[in-house]
DNA sequence: TCTCTTATTGACAAAGATTCTCAATAAGAC
DNA sequence: GTCTTATTGAGAATCTTTGTCAATAAGAGA
């Protein structure tokens, strides 16, 4: 508590100089490596299993400064819970199996167009959107005809 | 606990027949009159505002039954909360301001086909799809604009 | 390399939304 | 009117997520 008009100018204004940690790095390799969207609370299970002592407050925080960073995506599952994953920083949607969490990123510049022409006729300004689609996969897909659960 | 085995054939498997009652149709009603997205919670409060007595409980769970109807739509907020509104039982999407939570129901029958075809071409079979619209509508901007909030 | 500032961490508490439990009530059928 | 049982309300319980705070350690400068 000495310094207290130092970081005045060099630094953004709110943003007070990020630390790279092993934590940090954790939570990034492990999101990495999950093959679809995963919640905060999986990827603290995996990192305990695989030895790493991280606090799940500290799961929660690196994702969310991920998602921010446009590292990550993020969507709220069914079970009022928020799923993450690694993403390209380039807009983009996804194409996601309901029954083994395989996702596609896809891309549609058409429908990004269409939504700001539709927000736009409509009055509406700084326009954003959720678009992601859902289904099963071909392989569980498959699955579920051999095993006769056909709906 | 004396009849066990009267109800196996007349009624739908594991739907118990259905009855009306009046908080039902006060959470429909309450949930008809807002004019955009609601969280039950918020329900809840409108309806012992107006003399209701109804429980929490009660308005989730009746919440939970019209959104399998068919007769409300949900969607998740940002604090991680569900928000419903009454629709129409036909498929479309929303346009939903960001600020004053004023919503239009849209239709996009292109948009449709589109995520039908994507999913189908890479092999997903039953696609749905969550597309939604988000911005500051007409009167939240200007009011914005105005007070000199510009971002 | 050593020092110093302070961003970050981990453990736990706290908040908030949603679900569960269960006795009491009342809708609908007979 | 009677009876069965779906539904309700109140509160407890659960679950995810965020806040708190002392202890730690990353990174800059000496």
């Amino acid at each position: 508590m000495k310094k207290i008009e130092a970081a005045n100018a060099a630094e953004m204004p709110g943003q007070p100089a990020k630390r790279n940690t092993p934590q940090k790095a954790a939570v990034k390799h492990a999101l990495g490596e999950a093959t679809g969207f995963v919640s905060a609370q999986q990827l603290h299970q995996t990192l305990k299993k695989h030895g790493s002592t991280i606090g799940l407050a500290t799961v929660y925080r690196t994702l969310a400064d991920l998602a921010q960073a446009g590292e990550a995506d993020s969507l709220q599952s069914k079970d009022s819970e928020v799923l993450y994953r690694a993403c390209t920083t380039s807009h983009h949607h996804h194409l996601i199996c309901r029954e083994c969490g395989l996702t596609l990123e896809i891309e549609a510049e058409n429908l990004e167009k269409w939504a700001d022409k539709v927000a736009t006729e409509h009055g509406f300004v700084q326009p954003s959107h959720n678009i992601d689609i859902f289904g099963f996969c071909a392989a569980c897909q498959s699955a579920k005809t051999e095993s006769g659960v056909a709906k």
